[in-house]
DNA sequence: GTAGCTATGTGACTTTAGTTACGGTATGCC
DNA sequence: GGCATACCGTAACTAAAGTCACATAGCTAC
C-alpha cells in the first residue's frame, strides 16, 4: 500500500481553500445519519470508519490514513445524501476540512483530484469487500489475529494499547468472547496479554 | 429507488461507442482474479455480482440492473488492477461493452458521464454496507426472508425459481440450513415451496 | 415403466459464538 | 490505606449454524 495518494501540487491547491482543523483522540468526524457539510482529508492522525447497527453494535470498517479522504463523505455530498457511517478519531489528527462547492469545482478544474477520489474509492471498495470476506468466511479467532496485526502494522509497534472491549467493539462480538480467544492466543504464544496492553510476539 | 440513472443523451453517446453484446443466464461476466477489459453497461436483464472465497464458497454482493455499470470494472479499469469480484448473467442481458480508453476520454468530454459514475459507486457503497449489516448483524432466517423479498421484488414476481442450493450460495451458508429454514417460513404460512420453486404468500 | 439424476426433508451431532453471572485484579484518587 | 472504577478471567449455559448421513420425492430420458 502507498504511503500517499495524493500529489503536493494537488496537496497545495488542497490546502489553499480548506480550513485546517485539530481533533484529539475519540472525537466524533461523521455519525450515521448526519447531512455531511465538508470533505475531510486526513493530513496526519487516523480515523476509523464503523458501521452501526440499530441496537448500538458496530463493526470496523477501515481506517483512514494520511493523504486519504472519506470517499463516502464525498459520495453522500455529492449526491446530497445522509452518511451511512461513523467516523471517530483514532490516532489524534489533523483534517483539512474543504467545503463541497469547491470540492466538486476542482473535478472540472483540476483533473488530478479525480483521479484521486477515484483512486480513494478503490482502495475503500477493495477494505469493505475485505470486510465482507473476513465476516462471511472467517472465523471470530482468525478475525481477530488479523486484527491485531494490522493494528501492529499501522502504528509501527508491537505494543496494541487496546481493551478486550475495544478489540471485541471492532469485531462486531462481544468481549467474553474476546477474551477467550486473546487467552487462547497467549497460550499458544503468539501474544502476551496485560491490562490495556496486547503485545505480539 | 429510481429505474435509469442515465439519460437519454449519455446514453446515445455510449451506444455510439459501445458494442452490443447478449448473453444467456449463467454466462460469466468477469471471474475474480481477470483483468478488466472493457465496462460493461446493463441495458436489459441483469447480472449477479459475487464475492467468492478461496474454496469456493460464495456470497452475493448485489444485482447490476438496466441502466446501471459493474463500477468495479470501472475501479479495476482506471487503476489497472484486476477484479475482486465474479459477475454472471442472472436474467438474459443485453450489455454494452465500453472500450476502457474511450471511457477514460469521455470523463472529460461529457461531464454527464462523470456525475453517473459517482452515482452508481454511492449505491453500490450503499449496498456493500447493507450486505455488511445483514451477515454481521442478522440471523440468516432473517437474511433468507430478505433475499426472498428482495428477488420477488426484482423479478416482479411471487413464484420464483430458485434451488435451495442457489438460496444457500447467495447467502455463503449451506443447502441443509436454506432447507431448515425454508420449512419454518413454510409452517409460519409465509412461503409455499416446490420442486425449483418457492411462492411467496 | 424404470433407471438415474437432481432436489428436498430431516434427525443427530459438533462447532462456534453469544449470554449470564460472578469473582478477581490493577489503577487511580481521595 | 481504602475505595471506586474499569478491566480481565472463566465457568456454565444457550443458541445458532454448520456438518454428516441417509431417506425420499420429482423429473427426464430411454
Amino acid at each position: 500500500m502507498q504511503p500517499l495518494l495524493i500529489s503536493d501540487s494537488l496537496l497545495v491547491k488542497l490546502k489553499s481553500i480548506g480550513s485546517l482543523r485539530k481533533m484529539p483522540s475519540d472525537s466524533i468526524l461523521m455519525n450515521e445519519d448526519d447531512y455531511i457539510q465538508a470533505i475531510p482529508i486526513v493530513l496526519n492522525g487516523s480515523i476509523k470508519v464503523m458501521r452501526t447497527d440499530e441496537d448500538g453494535k458496530e463493526i470496523l470498517l477501515y481506517y483512514i490514513k494520511p493523504g486519504e479522504s472519506c470517499v463516502m463523505s464525498f459520495l453522500g455530498a455529492t449526491c446530497n445524501e445522509r452518511s451511512k457511517i461513523k467516523a471517530i478519531v483514532d490516532e489524534p489528527a489533523e483534517i483539512l476540512m474543504l467545503p463541497i462547492s469547491k470540492a466538486v469545482e476542482l473535478i472540472r478544474t483540476f483533473p488530478e483530484w479525480i483521479e484521486f477520489i477515484f483512486q480513494l474509492y478503490n482502495r475503500r471498495f477493495e477494505e469493505l469487500l475485505d470486510v465482507i470476506n473476513a465476516i462471511a468466511f472467517q472465523k471470530v479467532d482468525e478475525r481477530l489475529w488479523e486484527l491485531l496485526k494490522k493494528k501492529a502494522a499501522m502504528n509501527n509497534t508491537k505494543e496494541l494499547a487496546v481493551t478486550h472491549q475495544q478489540l471485541a467493539d471492532e469485531l462486531g462480538t462481544a468481549r467474553e468472547v474476546v477474551s477467550r480467544l486473546l487467552k487462547q492466543l497467549e497460550k499458544s504464544k503468539k501474544i502476551a496479554l496485560s491490562r490495556n496492553k496486547v503485545t505480539i510476539l
